[in-house]
DNA sequence: TTTAGCACTCTGCTATCAACAGTGCTAATC
DNA sequence: GATTAGCACTGTTGATAGCAGAGTGCTAAA
């Protein structure tokens, strides 16, 4: 592709971007203050469209961008220095110091809601993949135990179930000792169903605890993995947005919000994929979000997966604002999360 | 009101709420198996009109019922018993037991919004007016402590924060029994403010850590108190509905649901009073809402105030249905909250 | 009190039309 | 060979009109 047609599609695509109106060869010639004729950015059109990064909503009609123009637009962003930078958002973050990382997440999720026009997503971290550092248990009452792991993240996951039989706090200090010493470093609620069962034999004066743990946490274990672990904000401001006129994709869309097991396994799976991080119209392989874009960006802490933030919008979406925002704030909270951690 | 009156009027809105359609004096006619003719109907519906409980969407079409129609609607329904019984829908609520109530509620909201086209809302404990029974402090790291809050209700909350400086899990055992002992019985957020100024000089080897908690609750309060306290299942589905082709309808509903502050009050203060727990229209008091219907049931366990659940959908709403069941699961949830806290 | 009959009103759909924005093509020009 | 002016052509959009249909209100009779 020739420099001008480049210049041309890129003023075509962020042109369509602002105004959501298909743009024609005059508009251009005039945006771009150029000494060619109306004529000749038609030809240029005609063959851009050809090689497929516009197209005609009909015939003889100004030109929109296809999923492949939206494409190569984010890809010549990211490639040129096209990205505004953007200020630290310090103001309102502040707040976020010592929380769990799934308030954290959620909060800034808001934040970045209240920074456009659309939809924030975090995806809070996957509590089965988190490497164990040490378990509490705490007796609460008669007969009920909270059980508090603590992840090498830094992060606590709680939990609570009712014993059957009574047990001292010291009876549960040691349990708790015997499950870290265990335990440490595997993720626990996919290795503790095998180890309990094994530390039933192992301790017999203990077998009952461990006999009505092990059941616990495999209730809970599908108890939470069909729950959400997802979360959202901003749907309102985003539905607003002129493509949202279309009752059928305003469903689609929310209904994919709403189940979101799409979703979070898409973001689960491009956190750990080495791409940009943007997923553009049918790049989702889903009907329903075929007119859609996502920003994603994992957080990290400490060289651990803390979760991922991310940002769906129509495809029209201001990739040179949001593309840069979701990275620039990724990184303010992975400092906050691995400051508090002290990592 | 006369008897035919009556008839007609609850034939006239249940027909409205099935068909979406404005009625007519002919459909009636031939839906109530009358002796009459059409003319009179008219007669009485003109009558039905100035009554305020009907009106015309134009001159001359078919009436559908003005928010009073509706009001007048569900008072006779609840007055007689044309409120359909509800089948108990244990199936799919077996699983919540050991649960905390936050997250049971949270689960009974997905249930129920299965069950029909609206959407789904709990409201979580108010964490602020519960009652204290005891206070937990857990050493989880070097300088990191878990607040465990449990309250009369059996329901327990935590929150972390960092120590300034090392304490032994067996400081914080003695702190915690000193927090107990002051606070029981009071709701910790409203209270620990003054009572923890008031540790600080009562015990100054411990100053330190009253202070720090002190510091922590307040920034936390702030913090929860923006935070949301709801929970909201189907929207998808409900958008779905007719009457949500109007974009700025739904735009405003989405809104008062994402913002959520208005409804959180509103349903609070709902729980206290003594009303039938039905919101229709403009009693609302809310433009945004103007349009909707909320349903409404506290849920309690042991006399203390656990959450509510409810409905919120279009005013055109299935009030023979969806009353029974919204009490019905809120007696069955509130079994299930008795149950597992042994009271 | 009820009803048959009729004029009247407003919607919702369809067709038609003009304005217009923008294209594609051709032939002329640089 | 690239560019451009000119023009015919295409499809959208918005306004307007016409028409069938549903339903009412009113009147006069039963």
């Amino acid at each position: 592709m020739e420099k001008r047609q480049k210049v041309i599609l890129k003023e075509a695509i962020s042109n369509y971007i602002q105004s959501a109106e298909p743009v024609g060869s005059k508009l251009l010639v005039e945006k771009l203050n150029f000494s060619v004729s109306s004529a000749t950015v038609r030809n240029e059109l005609k063959l851009l469209e050809t090689l497929g990064f516009l197209k005609q909503v009909y015939t003889s009609s100004g030109r929109i961008p296809t999923d492949e123009g939206y494409r190569w637009y984010v890809d010549f962003l990211e490639g040129s220095n096209g990205l505004a930078s953007v200020a630290p958002v310090n103001a309102q973050l502040e707040m976020i110091a010592v929380q769990k990382v799934k308030n954290t997440l959620n909060h800034v999720a808001k934040v970045m809601s209240s920074l456009m026009d659309y939809t924030a997503i975090v995806l809070t971290p996957d509590i089965y993949k988190m490497a164990l550092k040490v378990v509490h248990m705490v007796l609460l009452d008669l007969n009920k135990v909270l059980v508090v792991l603590l992840n090498k993240l830094g992060d606590n996951q709680e939990f609570v179930f009712n014993l059957r039989q009574r047990m001292s706090q010291d009876d549960l200090n040691k349990v708790s000792q015997i499950i870290t010493a265990k335990m440490e470093g595997l993720p626990f609620f996919e290795s503790s169903d095998f180890v309990l069962r094994h530390l039933v034999k192992e301790f017999p004066n203990y077998a009952s605890v461990f006999e009505v743990l092990s059941k616990e946490v495999e209730r809970l274990s599908s108890f939470h993995k069909t729950s959400e672990s997802i979360n959202v904000h901003g749907v309102s401001k985003m539905i607003q947005l002129p493509e949202f006129k279309n009752v059928e994709m305003t469903k689609n869309v929310l209904t994919e919000l709403e189940e979101n097991r799409f979703l979070t396994e898409l973001i689960s799976s491009h956190i750990f994929g080495d791409d940009d991080g943007v997923v553009i119209g049918k790049e989702f392989n889903n009907e329903k979000l075929e007119d859609c874009s996502l920003v994603i960006s994992p957080v990290k802490s400490g060289g651990v997966q803390a979760g991922a933030i991310g940002v769906l919008g129509p495809k029209r979406m201001k990739y040179s604002y949001v593309i840069p925002l979701v990275k620039q704030i990724s990184d303010q909270v992975q400092h906050y999360i691995s400051d508090q951690d002290g990592i």
